[in-house]
DNA sequence: ACCTGAACACCGTTCAAGT
DNA sequence: ACCTGAACACCGTTCAAGT
């Protein structure tokens, strides 16, 4: 829950944007900003979800018209790859500093799926635009550590961006487990409705489905991820 | 660019829908049903791309009205998640017939990769709704196989959901890069714009990217994903 | 230069009215 | 039962008009 240092900073900041009226008349009097606006965004996507951020709603919470807002940004879309790139750096240069490259991988791998369990919304970004900043961000990171743990010259990027995939990938899922949950029913119940779903499938057709559908309720995403990264970690090393 | 049964497929079925006036008046006389509605979908995305389906243009195909569509499906998602379950099938039932296990899960997951390339929409379709369908056939397909290799029962899952998060991830990229690309220009162009963007970024905070930058116009997507299955199995078989 | 908010050109979905 | 298409409640984005 608390493993996610942009999680907690976005939190501090948040009670500046809180919607009461002292605030928002405080707000007002202060300029409009691409930073105050990706403030603003993360905000509202955390608090309420990826379908409660429009033009409309963003403006409102900045008592602003939504013509405003391209004045600082170009599109929706700069918008979200600007805020989503903002949570990854977070995540990211937060996990630097172990020495070892093993745990270095580990430790970058956890603090991006933790970044992606507090902010949800990202799941879906990640994937909007092609190769956008905060992916690439991913990708430098993880590419320096696999150098650093001796994987030959032309693997270094295979491994890397296979890394970065299968991260955009389950960060998808994710989010749109998220997305359907709605915020507050808890990710447990999600999961049984999944093996629900499952064990509903033909069992000669789905066998392997139906053997790993028991169990699968109680799995702990965030253990499930890093076996994930481990698997991908010896695959690398093991040429 | 012919390595899928789908394509080929729906592109010899596509004559059917045509907009031709001709076609357009023999459909009519049949009715609507969900298998219609999913071609016709399947086709349209193909043609036309994401933003060119909407219920209008789906409608209008079919000679229609918006409403007709709901007496057949409940909504725009279940209709996406059909479309692309049926393309996974054809493509998972297609590659399958190989004995040797490493060989099969080489050619089941380039035939999905392949699906993937011949309907980019499929990337981002399969992000939108968690373990859909489509998903769940995946996961059926790679874990089958893993189990056939002797896997262990319990990583059975874990490298199975490593290797669908895997697919699911590059599938987005994939579909995100042929959405902003249009149809029309070719794939080169859009790795050039790529690599171009990550020369201009800071040569001392992205080292790494800077230094794979360079070759990665001409690299072969096909390639590249196989690389990453065969680190994954790598990993899976090295425990 | 920056902001405002009505207006434009769309969406997915609903529903009264038809056959 | 199935279809039709106008209407509803929205979007992102634009732009004339203001300060």
């Amino acid at each position: 829950m608390f493993h996610d240092q942009s999680g907690t900073l976005f939190h501090r900041v948040s009670r500046w944007h809180m919607p009461s009226t002292t605030s928002r008349r405080r707000r007002r009097s202060v300029p409009l900003s691409k930073e105050r606006l990706i403030a603003a965004t993360i905000e509202i996507l955390d608090a309420e979800g990826e379908d409660a951020l429009t033009f409309r709603t963003l403006a409102a919470h900045l008592s602003t018209g939504p013509g405003a807002i391209y004045h600082h940004v170009a599109s929706k879309a700069e918008l979200l790859m600007s805020a989503a790139s903002r949570v990854i750096s977070v995540a990211i240069d937060g996990s630097s500093g172990e020495q070892n490259p093993v745990a270095a991988l580990r430790a970058t791998a956890a603090a991006v799926f933790d970044a992606i369990d507090a902010h949800p919304w990202i799941g879906a970004q990640l994937t909007r635009e092609p190769w956008q900043l905060a992916v690439v961000q991913m990708l430098e990171a993880f590419g320096r550590i696999f150098r650093e743990l001796g994987v030959a010259k032309l693997a270094q990027f295979n491994t890397a961006s296979t890394l970065v995939h299968y991260v955009l990938g389950l960060a998808g899922q994710y989010a749109a487990g998220a997305r359907t949950l709605g915020s507050r029913t808890d990710r447990e119940a999600f999961l049984l409705g999944v093996t629900e779903q499952w064990r509903q499938l033909d069992a000669s057709t789905y066998p392997f489905v139906h053997s790993v559908a028991e169990g699968f309720e109680q799995h702990d995403d965030r253990k499930q991820f890093l076996a994930g990264v481990d698997v991908i970690l010896a695959g690398a090393l093991s040429r």
